[in-house]
DNA sequence: GCCATTACTCCAACAATGTAAGAGAAATCG
DNA sequence: CGATTTCTCTTACATTGTTGGAGTAATGGC
């Protein structure tokens, strides 16, 4: 394994969507929790579930098969759940991250740097 | 090359530490900086410059070779420039990172959800 | 029942990025 | 000169990102 616990970007991105999503969370509404964090970048379906997997093998999160909902094409979903170790992962990067974030702040002088968001 | 200008994580760190140290931008400083904000993870010096050599390559960043400082061992150093590429592909990336970590904020209750940083 | 349609999952192959470990070059000090 | 210190760069491999398409279920109309 590379380190600790550390994870990569898509896989940020994957586990802060389950955490909003809550119940919900299945691979198509993933996958759209994800393009609106990172709009206007799209972000390939497969691309999810490959992520997903491989957040599940390595114990950051489990899942389960629901039963279908009575809506036109509505099959059997995977629901996927945040486990404790995929938390305390999501919430070291997202330090880092918001580490990044201010420091690229302050060191472009505080102003508004960014319109858009 | 994946897609229009997506960075990775580390390349996200090593271009804001470019953007923060100013002209004192070389490997070791960078070095030093990248683990200032990744903190309590360690990342070695080689993955730094070969992170240094993929940016330039992208046209990101431009190097120049300095004189070398009196000091003891203080030998010739590479210093680094942000490119307009690299800033552009660094607010991108930072908007993508803010939008995670407010989302995390709010799925988690607006309460301080961490104590360090 | 059959077929078109819709929602969803999953695999395989390849590209890009992350990481460690160590070799090697240049400068100062005594 | 030789020891020491600062710094750069390369190689080799592990992990992660990305695409494109195959495959499975369920619904609704005919």
């Amino acid at each position: 394994m590379a380190k600790a616990d550390s994870i990569g970007q898509l896989e940020q991105l994957v586990l802060t969507a389950i955490l909003r999503l809550g119940d919900d969370a299945y691979g198509v509404s993933i996958h759209s929790t994800v393009e609106e964090l990172t709009k206007p970048r799209a972000v390939s379906l497969g691309a999810i579930y490959v992520t997903l997997d491989r957040l599940e093998s390595k114990g950051m999160l489990t899942s389960r098969l629901t039963d279908p909902t009575p809506e036109r094409g509505g099959r059997a979903k995977r629901c996927y759940r945040l486990e404790a170790l995929g938390e305390r992962a999501l919430k070291e990067s997202a330090v880092t991250a918001k580490r990044m974030w201010d420091m690229i702040g302050s060191a472009l002088g505080g102003r508004k740097w960014v319109k858009e968001y």
